[in-house]
DNA sequence: GAAAAAATTGACAGCGCTGTCTATTCTTGG
DNA sequence: CCAAGAATAGACAGCGCTGTCAATTTTTTC
């Protein structure tokens, strides 16, 4: 192990530069009111001597941490799309981002959090669904005046920023697709009744048939969390309905995966003899026969902007903008193999 | 936006104590030679006052940082398992965990990872394959003195601890399970060369025919990258051969689903006509039908015991214990219906 | 019981940077 | 050409904590 490399401070670059520290940390941080001369003076040196301003010390300087934080339940699919677009915005702003699971039926969250937040002032936090919507974490984040931007959130969408698809429109649209196909009998697997989504694609669902006169089965609707597992029992009790559906719209598509293991099992030709569709285009969606005519999120635009809006608002020091920003991103309609005419 | 919270300081909690901040700091660091009473009179100021050490602070004073970097290419399947083992066990001790995804064919990406290093001080790297050999990561992180951990690395394997399981161990198993059912003719899927874990699981296929005298048909050798689409494209060569093997080994369970999924194109009954078996254990292979037989890794174990060693050890500042701790886990064979004897 | 050794605590400086306030230089306009 | 104001730069302190080293107390030894 050799031994710790002599790291460039401030004072090095301002040595070289023949300037302050003080007009250093104004080139660095990007402060008005400097000389256009001495800030490429000051550049030059930055770039000579390779120096990256130490975080800690910045952070203990000005009360910043330039750490945004990404709260969310599991890691799993969506979220590391997510993640992924995060860092990548972080990176072009010398920010990092921290991603913190946290398990929302333990009774230890208000305390976990806190402990979190006491530690590192967090620039501000983005939650991921259900997050968004949990009153203690919600609270917390009050507490210690941390901004947030919440993702596809559930309620009082104007309480703070938040990103997100227009679910309804989304589930409208699949729902006609399957309408035009020419069924009538359709089921529906609900999410997670705490994820704003599900609400949403739900509504989505109910509206277009009515829109098209086409009457609901109550039946035929589900609750699924958005678990392969649950899907499997859905989709079971569904087939063996006496009147079962000649299509099944799942909220996502684990559980429309879980739909075509299970239609196998009852030894339906798909998609001919069950048309199935999922939400969100996760791996499996393309990775099962047949594949899933599904809806895709821009996932990694969403995160980016999410992150953007932290980086580039500055809301600690200076509040959000009015109105409070809140995006809708166009999503895609992918229509494949796993929709089809009702068999006649 | 409710105006920031007034943090407590060391000084406070020293006052209520009625000790010198640097006893405080010497209770909290856990540092030897504090008397019992004055460590409880200490800790219970630190409860009263629900006082948290600022971390900026702490970082800057001590040349430390209190973060765990974990670079990985891709966030993915496998890596979101093993983050949250590695946050978990980071909040045991108030450390936290920075994901790092690298781009690895980007010819940035020596600058990218200077610029991180040197803006934040990391306590160690947990390197995700295939990046635990990659040269240029490598040697950034050697000449800034930041130890490392790999996870299950290709080579120079007593040059740095790591964690793995014993992917040759595994390999052999599989494949004796294969040959076991009756199988002869079993074609292979390697996953990307840049893996260790590609090399030792082709190993471990290659020696266990050898040792029960079944040749290898090189025919049926195929590069899949770890990838579904590789994988469509490997089974579907060797289905298409003039002998077609009775079961396919693919090197992970995305590329198994493929040769599902292909197999199912050329009308073949699984398992009975063609048996397939993955690694990793991946959602997919329990979302598909049939459910793959494969390897489980105890992914979460190995995370938490990466970040252990970082943490524990304080290689940055004592150096690895010798010899350099080298962990191989018990991983676990899972047989499901993706596997059976071949058809008489 | 006194000297030596060990355990326990504190004083103080400083980690590398930025906020505040002051000093200096440069623009203007009349 | 000079005063008033704007633009630019620097001095200095201090963010909250820990390393170093010295001071004090306790324990041990003979």
């Amino acid at each position: 192990m050799s031994s710790p490399p002599p790291s460039v401070t401030i004072q090095q670059v301002a040595d070289l530069a023949e300037v302050s520290p003080k007009t250093v940390s104004r080139v660095i941080n990007e402060e008005q009111s400097v000389h256009e001369d001495t800030r490429a003076r000051v550049l030059k040196a930055i770039e000579t001597l390779n120096y990256r301003p130490n975080l800690n010390a910045r952070g203990l300087a000005s009360n910043r941490s330039f750490l945004i934080g990404l709260f969310c339940e599991k890691p799993g699919d969506y979220l590391s799309e997510f993640q992924a677009g995060a860092v990548n915005r972080c990176r072009e702003s010398s920010f990092h981002l921290l991603v913190e699971p946290w398990d929302t039926d333990s009774r230890e969250i208000g305390r976990q959090v806190e402990v979190l937040l006491g530690q590192l002032r967090l620039e501000g936090v983005i939650l991921m669904p259900p997050l968004g919507d949990h009153p203690v974490i919600l609270a917390k984040l009050k507490d210690a005046a941390i901004p947030i931007v919440r993702v596809a959130p559930k309620r009082d969408l104007n309480a703070t920023p938040s990103v997100g698809i227009d679910d309804y429109a989304a589930a409208r649209q699949v729902t006609g697709h399957l309408l035009g196909l020419g069924h009538r009998r359709i089921g529906f697997i609900l999410g997670r009744p705490e994820h704003g989504a599900t609400e949403q694609r739900y509504l989505g669902f109910i509206d277009e048939m009515r829109a098209r006169s086409v009457p609901v089965d109550f039946d035929l609707v589900q609750t699924g969390n958005f678990e392969f597992a649950d899907g499997l029992v859905c989709a079971e009790r569904m087939l063996r309905a006496a009147q079962p559906p000649t299509a099944i719209f799942a909220s996502n598509d684990d559980m429309a995966a879980a739909v075509v293991s299970i239609a196998r099992k009852f030894g339906l030709e798909l998609p001919r003899q069950l048309s199935v569709t999922g939400f969100d285009d996760a791996p499996v969606a393309s990775m099962i026969w047949p594949e899933l005519t599904t809806v895709r999120q821009p996932v990694a635009a969403m995160a980016r902007l999410a992150a953007s809006l932290i980086i580039e608002c500055s809301p600690r020091r200076r509040g959000w903008p009015t109105p409070i920003p809140r995006h809708v991103l166009a999503h895609d309609f992918i229509v494949r193999s796993s929709t089809a005419p009702p068999r006649a």
